[in-house]
RNA sequence: GGAGAAUUACCCAAGUGGUUGAAGGGGUCGGUCUUGAAAACCGAUAGGGGAUGUAAGUCCCGCUAGAGUUCGAAUCUCUAAUUCUCCGCCA
């Protein structure tokens, strides 16, 4: 939620930066509404205060066994009186939240405007591996190292699913495991919420009211409940309506859930076999932290996520997104990419933003600064990692001629010291 | 899934219609005493949102949430959420 004072001092700011991400609004009905707000909330409130004012001398009067019911009449009088302008105001107050609420957040003044032809690559790691042989995609891979099963996933499940089966499943499993150790190594706390999620907290992400239609909603419970489609909308929850306090910030968690998204729907052919898939596995760190912090938070996930890839040896990048390829919530992101061989491009496996308070005003979770005043969190997260893009990009980046795959070093003892990943035909 | 009970400030907890911005504990902070500490004693400390104002202040709303009854609600009614207990079912 962007602040509305912001809106009401500077206007013409917050127009500009939402241009930034193709947003084009005005506000003149919102501060409209506002004058009128502040009209009949100062009418409602004076009158409150008279009505509160003759029925705390009820009692007074009463002892004195004096008559009252002159004041009952003139404070129902009041009451009756100030109904209707107080429907007015909750009417007014709705419509400022309905247009507040659809608004995404800020970008950070130096993010570039316009959408992902404005990212600009920041960091380059490693090169480009080249084969000397003719290289496999990773659905060739999967089949003939026998990792992965897309016939029977379709049989069970339906398309845009797939099946780890055997050393795929400890692949996986491997994987999860040495980001998870790597977390805890850097401080972390370990977070397994549930998956299924209320409405509430959808919003508080920012996913909703917009994006209601990209999530799997549950039938048959009351009130509707959601299942996630990233960690983040649960981990961004926790502290939902507390205030923390400043020395405990900023706390850094991280949750390993599978997502589930609605997104597979818009299949590419070239985004075959794990690349978008109905569910698919991630681990998502999340941080709370003051104002002042952020931005060092941003720096240090980013970093994480990075350093992640890194040490598994796989060539990457990383993006900083253009205003409009931000998330709707975030006010900045970078995306850390990891090439794709088989389709020559690099593919997102962690998108690390920045929400500053929006996600926290929203949930008005808060703490409080040394002076003892509240403020509102900022909050962040990163993928630390999604499997999906890392898992093909291991089996081709590390692909070798006769057709197996070396494991990256970092994994082997989570692999039960497996080092090379033989064909089984 | 069925039945019952609960939800008050950092925590426990009193409060069943009127000076309740909420008794009493505990905690926390400060002090006395002590070589230091503990104990004891003394004192301080009650959240949040909003309106107005340069400010001090004044006012509105806040006792899980929402709606209602009433001149007036923490207190009565309804709805919901959560927690606990019992029964059922089950990994």
């Amino acid at each position: 939620m962007i602040d509305i004072k912001l809106i009401i001092e500077n206007p013409e700011k917050v127009q500009r930066l939402l241009a930034k991400k193709g947003f084009d609004v005005s506000f003149s009905s919102l501060l409209k509404l506002n004058e009128e707000r502040k009209t009949i909330l100062m009418k409602v409130e004076s009158s409150k205060a008279e009505q509160n004012k003759l029925s705390a001398s009820v009692p007074l009067l009463k002892k004195e066994g004096k008559d009252v019911s002159g004041i009952f009449k003139k404070v129902k009088q009041l009451s009756d009186d100030n109904k209707s302008d107080v429907l007015k105001l909750e009417k007014i107050e709705k419509d400022i939240y309905d247009i507040l609420v659809v608004l995404p957040n800020l970008p950070d003044e130096d993010l570039l405007p316009g959408g992902k032809e404005n990212n600009k690559v920041i960091h380059t790691y490693g090169k480009k591996p080249v084969f000397a042989f003719k290289a496999k995609d990773h659905v060739e891979l999967c089949e003939s190292l026998g990792l992965v099963d897309y016939q029977r996933a379709a049989k069970i499940s339906g398309s845009g699913t797939w099946i780890y089966t055997n050393l795929g499943a400890r692949l996986e499993w491997a994987i999860l495991n040495f980001f998870i150790s790597e977390h805890l190594k850097d401080g972390y706390e370990f977070i397994i919420p549930p998956h299924i999620l209320n409405y509430e907290s959808g919003l508080v992400a920012g996913q909703f009211p917009k994006f209601e239609e990209d999530v799997f909603w549950l039938e048959g419970i009351s009130p509707r409940k959601f299942i996630l489609p990233t960690a983040e909308t649960a981990l961004v929850n926790l502290h939902r309506n507390e205030i923390l306090k400043e020395e405990d910030l900023p706390k850094k968690y991280f949750a390993y859930t599978p997502c589930y998204r609605k997104e597979a729907g818009s299949y590419r052919t070239e985004e075959r076999g794990m690349i978008r898939g109905y569910q698919f596995n991630k681990v998502e760190m999340v941080q709370y932290t003051t104002e002042e912090g952020s931005n060092a938070a941003f720096e240090e996930l980013v970093q994480k996520a990075a350093k992640l890839v890194e040490k598994l040896g796989l060539h990457f990048q990383i993006s900083k997104l253009a205003a409009g390829d931000c998330s709707h919530s975030m006010a900045r992101t970078y995306d850390i990419e990891v090439y794709v061989p088989s389709m020559d491009i690099f593919k997102e496996v962690s998108s690390a933003s920045n929400a500053r308070d929006y996600q926290a005003r929203r949930g008005m979770i808060r703490y409080k600064d040394k002076s003892g005043k509240t403020k509102f969190c900022h909050t962040l997260n990163a993928s630390g990692l999604a499997t999906s893009r890392v898992f093909p990009a291991i089996l081709e980046q590390c692909q070798q001629e006769d057709g197996s795959v070396k494991i990256p070093e970092a994994l082997v003892p989570f692999m039960g010291g497996i080092k090379v990943l033989k064909p089984i035909k």
